[in-house]
DNA sequence: CCGATATAGTGAGGTAACCACAGCATATAA
DNA sequence: TTATATGCTGTGGTTACCTCACTATATCGG
């Protein structure tokens, strides 16, 4: 039996949508859209970041990054602080509610996951991380 | 080796990104976002179609629909007709060229389809068929 | 067959996430 | 120490969404 790759391709897109979509339904009670979401898990992983690299991180312009970041200091996750190497330059660091934010999505996303791929057992999940490789590695 | 759940979502995040972006790419030429490029061939493989019906299947609210649609009237891809059997709804059809653009995008989503899922052999197509077809179940 | 009510689409006006460009403050090089 | 480059944000614009209010048409009850 053939499969046609644009079968895959939509297939795979219905399941990211699925993950996507589950998790950010986990992570509204928080009060941040998944855009948010990601910026709070940049700078949190990143330790102090200037804005320019945070958008660089999440692939837009610095313009952009400052309004997003405008966000989530105005919701008390993350705090601007001068660069004390530039005074031109801001660093972003956590405040202590936004690491229990940060906390809060990873363990919703973890738990999407464990519920998602429970459904294949370790071989399938094996398998399925050999090909998701392989496509990813281009 | 136990594959981690929140790996496999974010390696099938990457995967999906990278099949969007590409194809994002691809239809820009024709002046499409992707936004529009799905409202576009949800009106074109749902044959004539009200705009509430758009919506539904867009998965917004009807308000946003008629300002989608509008967008591919003005640049002339779809056609707004008053409904024959009731003179509050509209069906909307696709142009001529319409029809030209929508096979344009199929042809982009096939062409990065192959190119990826290519780098499958038939074995591994099917596995994959497999697993994303138990994952897409739920 | 006619008034009351429901429905389809759109105008008005608002938000979030993006953008480019201009401007301000600070840093660095000549 | 003046000239230039850099980091961020103000201003203002776009797109894709939303709700609410309105208009035009349908339909239902009497």
């Amino acid at each position: 039996m053939v499969i046609f790759p644009e079968v895959l391709a939509e297939e795979l897109l219905r399941v990211a949508r699925l993950i996507r979509r589950e998790t950010q339904q986990r992570i509204a009670p928080l009060g941040l859209s998944p855009h948010q979401a990601r910026a709070l898990r940049v700078i949190g992983e990143g330790g102090p970041l200037r804005p320019s690299e945070v958008a660089g991180q999440l692939g837009i312009a610095a313009r952009s990054a400052t309004d997003s970041i405008s966000g989530l200091v105005a919701a008390g996750y993350v705090e601007r602080r001068t660069d004390p190497a530039d005074g031109r330059a801001h660093l972003l660091v956590l405040s202590a509610s936004g690491q229990d934010a940060l906390a809060e999505v990873a363990r919703a996303r973890a738990q999407v996951a464990t519920e998602l791929f429970g459904r294949l057992d370790e071989a399938e999940r094996a398998a399925l991380a050999a090909l998701l490789g392989t496509l990813a590695a281009g």
